[in-house]
DNA sequence: GAGTACCACAACTCTACGGTTGTGGAGTTG
DNA sequence: CAACTCCACAACCGTAGAGTTGTGGTACTC
């Protein structure tokens, strides 16, 4: 599963933009719990409105970019717009950032007395 | 290896954010280049400047940024500043990125005639 | 058809951030 | 000490982007 360096190296420039796009899309933390509310299944506009505290314009425009990114699937349903994800990876992403920061604050931890 | 569901859900505001701004250090092709660059093992700000086309004031800042995120390793010898990879994991990062990449162009690829 | 949700687009403001310029400090050499 | 190299800090400018406000468009309901 860990298909290792299939990034060219050095990297093209082009690819190195194409990937800093990307992190770009997820460096945001309404969009980040935006993603996160959708776990649990598909959510209306209005739903992931409720979910954060941004109102409904503002969530529109983050799932607008999220969309755009490819990042959650849209479907429309009379009135409604269920919002999904569309690549569960997102997630996994999230939690290799997660292990990063844990390893800083172990490291961190290891230079304080008690630690 | 593959830590699964580490993350709370919901995500706490303050993890999001946490999350988010890891994210932002590495939305920028500058900064994905250097860390590229050290993949070969450490290299001076005067080679980092080489490596890409910018100025040593910009290629000191973002060094500086990634050093704050702990994502690089500083190491002063005589007048030279010896940057490296703090965290190998990074690259990993980026290989999901290109992998969800290449799916998106997988799939707009069969929706063309001959794909 | 009138009224009412639900959603997205556009224009605007303000902040964050990338890049440049200028400069000063630390270390080495003669 | 003087000159030079290497690096980082600070101030500035320009732009990208986050958030708000206003509004229009589509689809249900009565």
């Amino acid at each position: 599963m860990t298909q290792t360096m299939t990034v060219p190296h050095p990297i093209p420039e082009a690819l190195a933009e194409m990937i800093a796009k990307r992190f770009r899309v997820l460096g945001d933390s309404n969009r980040l719990r935006l993603l996160d509310a959708l776990r649990d299944g598909p959510l209306s506009v209005g739903g992931l409105t409720q979910a954060t505290d941004c109102t409904q314009q503002n969530v529109s425009k983050h799932l607008g970019i999220l969309h755009e990114a490819h990042l959650v699937k849209r479907e429309r349903i009379g009135t409604q717009a269920l919002y999904s994800i569309a690549d569960p990876a997102v997630f996994e992403l999230c939690e290799h950032v997660c292990g990063g920061l844990r390893r800083n604050v172990d490291d961190l931890s290891e230079l304080l007395p008690g630690g």
